[in-house]
DNA sequence: ACTCCAAGTTCATTCAATGAACCATCAGGC
DNA sequence: GCCTGATGGTTCATTGAATGAACTTGGAGT
């Protein structure tokens, strides 16, 4: 398998993982469903994947558990929320180190205001912040896709609401 | 590029990241690291992969800074430990939702020896435990690798020192 | 019935993963 | 000096997935 799901001799949590979500473009469709997208041609005009691979990758999550197909609609699962920890631990330590430009995005608690930590965490709260209080915001560093989705995104917006077109 | 490393139209830190750790077998490559592993030969025995694509990932790895090589050694940078969070995120996700048995392996905290929360913290202590501070033990779903760095894992090990094969 | 549009499939091409075989370098031993 | 084995790669033919364009399907509205 060349690139795929297939880390069958590894024993280890972190492998089964990968085989759900390892693949090329899935934890990118994840973050987007995690944001709110949910039809198929927001995630396309989103990541600029081939439709054949978008439709065979949303239909892995399916079956994995961590979309839920209704109608034409894509949402996110129990399961799926909870990759929210590693959408961000990822988010981070990209920003952090690979980050040229200032932050395009920032995930900030809804209640209060403030930046996520690092670890989460509110740092005005001092505690952790579930999903659903996340507020997307557009940070400095100014974004430059103009795809309708995006220019949606620019706005600040609660996660997991679904994104209107 | 097929599997590769190209978000290029992705204005976001978690497709930068994915640039960096995102490849097929890249994320394991870094578990063991993180767990101490460090010659060539032994990430070939534990991870089943071609060497020619272990030799290319090794050289990213150390191109983007989260891997250093010195003499026939491939250490792990600070960059390359700052992913623990999302390495024990993914494990503790892929075990919770796709563990079909017991879990294969523990991250405890030395200190205290109570295993680590979801979130990376000690539940005794009741507080973020560094990387150096976490113990891998074996769980009590055995393993059933037998190369021999799997089975110097089998013995409680300190993160990030080197495993003696 | 007709039109439109989102969703999804098909298919030829491209490019990376795979695995076996080969090569390079170094450390002992003789 | 020269053999031998161990380690750390590289090369290369083959396989299979990603890509992107063209095509098909199915439902909503009129």
């Amino acid at each position: 398998m060349a690139l795929g799901k297939d880390y069958a001799r590894q024993d280890c949590a972190v492998a089964r993982a990968l085989e759900v979500v390892g693949e090329r473009w899935t934890m990118l469709i994840i973050r987007d469903a995690l944001y709110g997208v949910r039809r198929f041609s927001d995630f396309l005009a989103r990541l600029d994947i081939p439709r054949a691979v978008l439709s065979q990758r949303l239909q892995s999550l399916v079956d994995a558990g961590v979309l839920e197909k209704a109608g034409h609609e894509y949402a996110i699962t129990e399961t799926g929320k909870e990759l929210w920890p590693v959408v961000h631990a990822l988010a981070r330590w990209g920003e952090r180190h690979f980050g040229d430009r200032a932050p395009v995005r920032l995930y900030c608690h809804a209640g209060c205001g403030a930046r996520l930590a690092a670890d989460g965490t509110c740092p005005e709260c001092a505690r952790p912040v579930p999903l659903e209080e996340v507020e997307l915001r557009p940070g400095p560093g100014a974004p430059v896709r103009d795809d309708p989705v995006s220019v949606a995104l620019r706005e600040p917006h609660r996660m997991l609401t679904p994104v209107r077109t």
